[in-house]
DNA sequence: GCCCTCACG
DNA sequence: GACGTACGTGAGGGCT
């Protein structure tokens, strides 16, 4: 097609995509020789995510990717200091750049750079070309430099914001039109390109100077009129160095091109050439992916680490068509005589469910090695519709009772390891059926020990980074949403072929995994801190807590009326009937009928509505004061009153949460259906929830919980000797920090200033900043920050602490706890404002991370301890834990499960302040806490 | 399935 | 000079 009117062209920053490549990817190497190509890999994804997504009507008809060719351009003749303080790019990018268009061309994009020229002033060229022939434009990127190009038949492309950059975006920006761009650019000069402009003149200034004077050169031929004596002599002065930032930012359309817009064609990939360039570059994920998009055969990848070779030798790859159904008794005792000679053996349980308290068990997969898997049908029933509602059992499999008799001496035999994915789920299955598994490996943990921090640890994920395979997914089987079956009603053929392969790829993933825990210095996490907490968790989840209904029916009923009666007063307030829960609903009535300050937020223009914005206007309104109080009973009833009885198990009458041991990122145990950590105490009405948590009969509940165990750890990580004394000493911490703070004594303080004191305390574990503790206390931004730097200046150690763990991440990328758990801090050396999260992220970590793993020390030591008490333990909510404990032994219980919370973190770690527990104890978790 | 909001440590 | 801002979670309801 000539390039004429109704061509589409699009221009992709190629220098944009491969620095937000490189630093958006950890420093990904090749494995066969180590060449550094982690920004080739995101630069690939980028452009394959980019082609997929070009598939509609408007897909261009011309493309092409343009970079940046050298660093010495015709504007370092106009400004020889242009772009002279940026800083060359780093070792291992370098000789990534000519990868990066070899990868362009394997997808068969042009590929275009010019001797002396930046890419802006290519894309500047190509775009009015384009524009002059009657075509469209798009420029993909975000560069502000490119704005000024924005107009008519020209856009530009947010790639990251996926967001369309029109004239109106760019008057948002820069305050003016896109033609006058440059004009403000020049005045307000750039840093980062060492573009000098006009000094002490932002962008801010410039557009109001520019909108005032019309153009650059009526304000410098106008300078004397302008009424601020200092911008005017400014401008008078620098003049000269203003209109060489001109021209230093402008671009222009007279760029020498030596090809045609026809040549920018776009043109399918070659499946051949694209699939050869990405696995030779071993992109395992990628070839796979694009192979089954262009319907081709993937070629193979090479994978595997020297020390992956060693420990797993010639891997057949995984074939769900060449495992076995085992059904009859024969078989059976081949596999457990194979298990018996090897000490090892994968297992995975396919059940009816998630909920391993209700779901039934349903087959068996086991795996011996690497490609040799097999599956235990035990339980399915004909799929179709049956007469009486009855299931029919399916023919050809072994007796559920047969098989477990048979198997449970090789699951409990101490000499023989069972290799799982998860398998605190399996553990508690079994165990149902009299079945106690040990000893164990888990290799979800394995991954969370080494990885966690990189990325998630269900199989799945795992298969496919660490073996390149894709699993059947479980929706093949069981479907979704309204028409799913159960495990159950899957064929035996189906249902072998995935079970076998799960257990396959477990077995893989183990001896993936086994090796590199004592390469990566986290054996010691896994084998104290993760695997033990298999058992103790799945006691924990079995025993489950005792919840009173009738308190909660009662509860709920008074919240619907109190509900229904704010409502009314709410529509009546509003003049007009909404729904109350609805924040969209909300902001208009509060924002465009009422017309009540406070804008817009987000990326999705809505109204925030949240409890901050409506606090602040419920001092003059009673409406949003309303809301407020709708909203806590609101999520109450929802969240806790209505929501915990459905989840009352029928059999024991209890509810039995399920915790995440590889789910947050620091080490912290997470709960789900129900989330157990989260049930309210801040609020009055909030708190009488905990009265539903009852205990037993003849049983009193027990909380034990940590007293300020982050602050301790952090006083003695940082090495605090003001607060570690403090803390040895037993006096009040905040009172203490407050006292230091301010010149004011501990005796009669102001419980304001401790309060603040608190705030700030809380606010360095999370890595302070002065906007967010200004938030936190109401108070003018200034007033923080200079709490803050009192503080730092008081307890320099801190200061110091935070700096050597961000260091410490930049140059490992991972920080540590006391106790050697890893996590790892991808993104820490991004910059813009995702790198602040990622410090603060990676100041938190340790903190929070040590306390979690003193605790996890504690519940793991604790059934033993108390094994000989007529008590267990129930809830772990981060730094309590929670006892049902018959009447009589409350106090040899608190006595025994003190003393192990209060010495967990040794011998490992010998800490310098104490671990101080309090406890308490009643009839429910209200009194008990 | 995403977003907003809010419950906890 | 601007950006976005306390750390870590899970669940329910609205809306598309």
């Amino acid at each position: 097609m000539t390039f004429g009117k109704g061509a589409r062209l699009h221009l992709i920053d190629g220098s944009a995509y491969i620095f937000r490549a490189y630093h958006a990817l950890p420093p990904l190497t090749r494995k066969s020789d180590g060449l550094p190509v982690g920004a080739v890999a995101g630069f690939s994804n980028m452009l394959w995510k980019y082609i997929s997504d070009q598939q509609g009507g408007d897909a261009p008809t011309h493309a092409a990717v343009i970079f940046d060719h050298s660093s010495k351009t015709f504007r370092n003749e106009i400004y020889s200091d242009y772009k002279a303080n940026r800083p060359p790019p780093p070792e291992d990018l370098r000789p990534q750049f000519p990868l990066t268009r070899d990868a362009t061309r394997a997808f068969n994009i042009a590929c275009i750079e010019t001797e002396g020229y930046e890419a802006d002033d290519i894309i500047a060229a190509l775009a009015c070309q384009a524009r002059d022939a009657g075509g469209e434009v798009t420029i993909i990127s975000s560069d502000k430099d490119l704005m000024q190009l924005v107009g008519d038949g020209v856009t530009m492309l947010d790639p990251m914001k996926n967001k369309v950059i029109g004239p109106d975006e760019v008057a948002e920006k820069f305050g003016v039109g896109p033609d006058r761009v440059v004009d403000v650019q020049a005045l307000a000069g750039d840093s980062v390109d060492n573009v000098p402009g006009a000094p002490g003149i932002g962008i801010k200034t410039a557009a109001q100077l520019i909108n005032e004077y019309g153009d650059l050169e009526t304000l410098l031929a106008r300078a004397g009129e302008i009424k601020q004596p200092k911008r005017r002599q400014t401008l008078i002065d620098h003049a000269e160095q203003i209109r060489i930032s001109k021209r230093l930012v402008e671009l222009d359309c007279d760029t020498p091109l030596d090809f045609t817009l026809d040549s920018l064609e776009v043109k399918e990939p070659d499946a051949t050439a694209l699939l050869t360039f990405l696995s030779e570059m071993e992109f395992r994920t990628l070839t796979n992916r694009v192979a089954e998009k262009l319907g081709a055969e993937a070629p193979a990848v090479a994978s595997a680490t020297p020390s992956e070779v060693a420990a797993a030798p010639e891997q057949p790859a995984i074939d769900a068509s060449s495992y076995r159904n085992t059904v009859d008794r024969a078989a059976l005792d081949q596999w457990i005589a194979d298990i018996r000679e090897r000490g090892y053996v994968a297992i995975d349980t396919e059940t009816t469910g998630l909920d391993e308290m209700q779901a039934d068990l349903v087959g068996i997969s086991l795996a011996t090695e690497p490609g040799k898997a097999t599956y235990i049908p035990l339980g399915h029933v004909a799929g179709g519709d049956d007469l009486f509602g009855q299931s029919q059992r399916l023919e050809g499999q072994m007796d559920l009772d047969e098989v477990l008799a048979a198997l449970k001496p090789v699951l409990e035999d101490p000499a023989i390891l069972k290799i799982g994915q998860n398998l605190k789920y399996d553990w508690k299955i079994l165990r149902r059926h009299g079945i106690t598994m040990t000893p164990i490996a888990d290799t979800m943990l394995m991954s969370y020990a080494l990885n966690a921090g990189t990325h998630n640890h269900g199989m799945d994920e795992l298969a496919e980074r660490y073996l390149g395979h894709k699993c059947i997914p479980i929706k093949d089987l069981i479907g979704s949403g309204k028409s799913q079956i159960t495990f159950a009603q899957v064929d035996l053929d189906k249902a072998g072929a995935y079970a076998a392969e799960d257990a396959d790829v477990t077995l893989r993933l183990y001896q993936h995994f086994a090796p590199m825990l004592p390469d990566q210095r986290v054996t010691t996490v896994y084998e104290t801190l993760e695997r033990p907490m298999v058992p103790v968790l799945g006691q924990m989840e079995m025993a489950g807590i005792r919840i009173d209904g009738d308190v909660l029916k009662r509860m709920s009923n008074a919240f619907a009326q109190k509900m229904a009666q704010l409502e009314d007063e709410i529509h009546e307030l509003a003049g007009q009937s909404f729904n109350v829960g609805s924040p969209k609903q909300l902001g208009e009535i509060l924002f465009d009928k009422m017309g009540l300050p406070g804008g817009k937020q987000g990326k999705t223009g809505a109204y925030s509505t949240s409890a901050d914005v409506l606090e602040d206007l419920a001092v003059d309104h009673d409406l949003p004061a309303r809301v407020l109080d709708w909203r806590q009973i609101s999520k109450l009833k929802s969240t806790y009153t209505d929501a915990l009885p459905t989840y009352v198990n029928k059999d024991t009458g209890r509810v039995h949460t399920s915790y995440s041991i590889a789910g947050a990122q620091t080490g912290r145990l997470a709960s789900t259906d129900p989330n157990l950590q989260n049930i309210p105490i801040r609020s009055e009405e909030g708190r009488r929830i905990r009265e539903a948590f009852v205990a037993a009969s003849g049983h009193k509940l027990v909380s034990l919980d940590y007293s300020q165990i982050e602050l301790r750890i952090l006083a003695h990580v940082a090495d605090i000797p003001a607060l570690k004394q403090a803390f040895r000493d037993g006096i009040d911490i905040h009172a203490m920090t407050a006292s230091q703070m301010f010149n004011v004594p501990v005796e009669g303080m102001d419980p304001m200033i401790r309060r603040q004191a608190k705030a700030i305390n809380f606010g360095v574990i999370y890595g302070i900043s002065g906007f967010g503790l200004s938030r936190n206390l109401r108070i003018p931004r200034a007033e923080a920050q200079a709490f803050i730097d009192t503080y730092f200046e008081r307890f320099p150690e801190i200061r110091a602490y935070m700096d050597q763990t961000v260091a410490d991440a930049k140059r490992d990328g991972f920080v540590r706890t006391l106790f050697g758990r890893r996590i790892n801090t991808p993104g820490i050396n991004q910059s813009g404002p995702a790198a602040g999260g990622a410090r603060r992220a990676a100041i938190n970590a340790p903190i929070q991370g040590a306390a979690a793993d003193i605790i996890r020390r504690a519940m793991i030591r604790m059934p033993d301890a108390i094994r000989n008490l007529p008590a267990q333990m129930l809830l772990q909510v981060h730094d309590e834990l929670v006892f049902e404990v018959e009447d009589g032994a409350v106090d040899e219980l608190i006595a025994v499960a003190r003393d192990i919370m209060e010495n967990a973190a040794e011998p490992a770690v010998k800490l310098s302040v104490p671990l101080v527990v309090d406890a308490g104890q009643g009839v429910n978790w209200a009194e008990a806490h």
